[in-house]
DNA sequence: CCGTTTTTAGAACTCGCGTTCTATACGATC
DNA sequence: GATCGTATAGAACGCGAGTTCTAAAAACGG
């Protein structure tokens, strides 16, 4: 089908050196000098294969307008990324009607726990009981990411301890009183006068992890 | 002096939103429209004066193309370099409401992506668009794990390829037909007649992964 | 060797975009 | 009250930039 891919990955990632260097993103014109072209529209046909595999978009058409969410580029050379089993889960973009679902032109990058979440000294994973932030998209038995801080922003969702339990709930600052709001209309929110000393936050949740 | 420091201000935030949020600067007339102005030469004007007071620059008057190198609009810094592989989470089991949330007493092991999936192969991950599964926990955005399979289970859930599209599911075998069910109200199942070439069974979601 | 597909060139077209010029209110200053 | 700097509008100019059309090498397959 395509033969000359070295091509179009030499454009592919000229453009993401560009955007990541100087934080603007090349013309046409500057990508045909780059690769020698003398015509604007050879550099047309390449960004319209590019399209075509889902490796480029560009949404709208505007000047010096592209979007580069593959993290498939990171790397430097070739490599063929495969996807090997070991270190992480490889991430695939568009995947189309063809055949091989893990063919190269659907790689995106590859997923890691800590590539994905800040990972840090302050985060950690605590399983979730109950389905009171089922609304959320938090089920009983999912694994929460918290990044440990002891507040958070009005209603975010965060970890709160009462007494010997943590719970995962929308925390709110009432003025008088903290209110743990679930996401499921089944529950009635908690309230908690702030003169409870056993109340406390022990993070934010940053994360979702489920295994089916 | 300047009486209208304001403005300048928010046309400067503006500016760098953008380009944090899509990696592409605004246009002037972006500008203006956002700012609520008329003219194109209200934004010049202010361009001018910011960069006359050194906050921004633009070596070259080409379209797009700003350089935000002032420190004061640094605080929101992407990671350039993604961190090296580590060791995953920490997996934290009771909470109590004593001090450190982190002591040894909770710890409750590591998590990782390949610990935590069966990773391997077969195993790729896959960004969830729309809402139709939401009641299955699966919200727009989500990576969902699969592991690649050509056929599933009565009613488990999926990833089906229909024509040039991915799709997660519940899979039902009809005989005739496939049915694809959503889990959420709003959606209607999808039929595909089992004479349809365009349908196949890309594997089946064996977890789910969400970014806060 | 010939027909087909891939890859490149060149030029023209159109529109997006930054700039500039002219005006007009509105305060502040003298 | 005349004047000056600030803030905005509106229109026009000119070039930058993406697209498209035509065409022709170059590589490939039988």
């Amino acid at each position: 089908m395509t033969r000359d891919n070295d091509k179009e990955l030499a454009i592919l990632e000229y453009i993401q050196r560009r955007h990541a260097e100087t934080g603007v993103y090349p013309s046409v014109r500057e990508i045909a000098t780059e690769m020698g072209f003398r015509s604007t529209n050879t550099v047309a046909y390449y960004l319209n294969k590019l399209e075509r595999t889902g490796l480029l978009e560009r949404p709208t058409r505007q000047a010096r307008t592209f979007a580069l969410r593959s993290a498939a580029l990171r790397r430097r050379r070739r490599t063929p990324v495969p996807p090997a089993a070991g270190k992480g889960i490889p991430l695939l973009g568009r995947v189309a009607a063809g055949q091989p679902i893990l063919a190269q032109q659907n790689f995106d990058g590859m997923v890691t726990l800590d590539g994905f979440f800040p990972a840090g000294e302050r985060t950690f994973a605590l399983r979730v009981r109950g389905d009171s932030m089922i609304e959320a998209g938090i089920m009983d038995g999912d694994l929460v990411i918290v990044r440990q801080q002891t507040r958070v922003e009005q209603g975010e969702i965060g970890v709160a301890i009462l007494g010997d339990e943590a719970t995962v709930k929308r925390i709110y600052d009432e003025g008088s009183e903290w209110r743990l709001q679930p996401e499921n209309p089944a529950f009635e929110p908690i309230r908690v006068p702030k003169s409870d000393g056993s109340f406390a936050v022990a993070g934010k949740v940053v994360g979702v992890l489920r295994r089916l």
